[in-house]
DNA sequence: CCTATAATTAACTAACCAGTTAGTTATAGG
DNA sequence: CCTATAACTAACTGGTTAGTTAATTATAGG
């Protein structure tokens, strides 16, 4: 055997705990996690949560840190290879757009930060957002001067694709609630909401 | 004198606590707005709230609807006079980026039951939101049939426009303190921000 | 096998919070 | 002026929460 399976293992214990972290965060927001619920959906005792993160903002900055890490980490790695800036801004929309439809906990916590201008973690997030949002400025930027683009603010720009695309996607229940009610036709899968976007650019 | 300075007050404490929770709810958030400090903030004792609404989220509720039926009634009110389909989509945009900018609460309270997707209070939201989209639906496939427009799925267009603005005006202190640290341009006002949305389209 | 220490636990605390209650005043209408 | 009632208050309750502590167990390294 590879591993004993073993009764205590600490890095087993800290994943769960940021898998569920993140689980439980995005679904109630920061304020309504409650950690003697987390640490019943880890199955693990309370006081390891606070062993391994000192308190409840620790976690919640390790979650934050682990979503933003990897989203810009996916989005870097899937776009490395294109040369036209619309290739690349193509490139941007669509992995972010996908990456949020198969993981809704990001929209879901960006927004809550967002919504309150990173109320929790003001630093992390204003980090973080700075690394994605330089990636999609110099985009923009190279794109304008070859003379593709056409004058846009970046910033602008930006906060348009992520603002609609985590809308579209947190949405998405409350959409599908009003289709089946209703006679029009109100519902968008997110699929197409992606090839919309990209087409408006 | 028109009217005796009274002790009591009923009217004028009910308004005192829709005020003041409209602004307590769209910065801490529901679950971290407590109704002590509401009633402090309004100089009343917590009882007086619990009178009035019969619980939190029945005030929570009463603050949505008045906030809903406030930028429903100011985008009515201001845009009734429009004849063109183009002119119509740039008052609603410009009305609702005016309102919000001046009402940042506006944004954060709507931001956060979005993204929750109405956990609070679903049905309302629902309703209003619906309300003001099908506003915004008829001047967009009005514009379609006139032949100004071209294709656009009018849910996307719209949470592009209110997931724009939203997000530019609850991010705008964390902009400007960007602006403040950093060497490049990244603030931008909001009123370029409103000329350049409506010039997209 | 022994032992130091990392991982884990049960039980606790102090603060806070939504909501209640029973009693007290101000005021309007007769 | 009297009185019914609307407006208001102080003090309380039961439940929840983040965070602590002191004791216990598993495991790795010697």
């Amino acid at each position: 055997m590879p591993k004993k399976v073993q009764k205590r293992d600490a890095k087993a214990s800290k994943e769960a705990i940021i898998r569920h972290a993140t689980a439980l965060f995005s679904e109630k927001g920061y304020a309504s996690a409650s950690m003697d619920e987390l640490a019943q959906r880890c199955g693990l005792n309370k006081a390891m949560v606070f062993y391994y993160f000192k308190n409840k903002k620790g976690l919640y900055e390790a979650v934050m840190q682990s979503v933003l890490e990897e989203i810009y980490r996916v989005i870097t790695e899937q776009n490395s290879a294109h040369d036209s800036p619309e290739a690349a801004l193509r490139g941007f929309i669509f992995t972010y757009a996908r990456y949020a439809q198969t993981h809704p906990y990001l929209p879901a916590l960006l927004l809550k930060e967002l919504s309150d201008s990173g109320a929790v973690v003001p630093e992390l997030l204003f980090a973080s957002m700075r690394k994605l949002f330089s990636l999609f400025s110099d985009i923009v930027r190279r794109g304008q001067k070859e003379g593709a683009f056409g004058e846009a603010i970046p910033m602008v720009l930006y906060f348009m694709i992520l603002g609609t695309l985590n809308l579209m996607v947190t949405t998405q229940p409350l959409r599908q609630k009003a289709a089946k009610m209703e006679d029009i036709e109100i519902d968008t899968c997110a699929s197409c909401d992606i090839d919309e976007i990209a087409a408006y650019l």
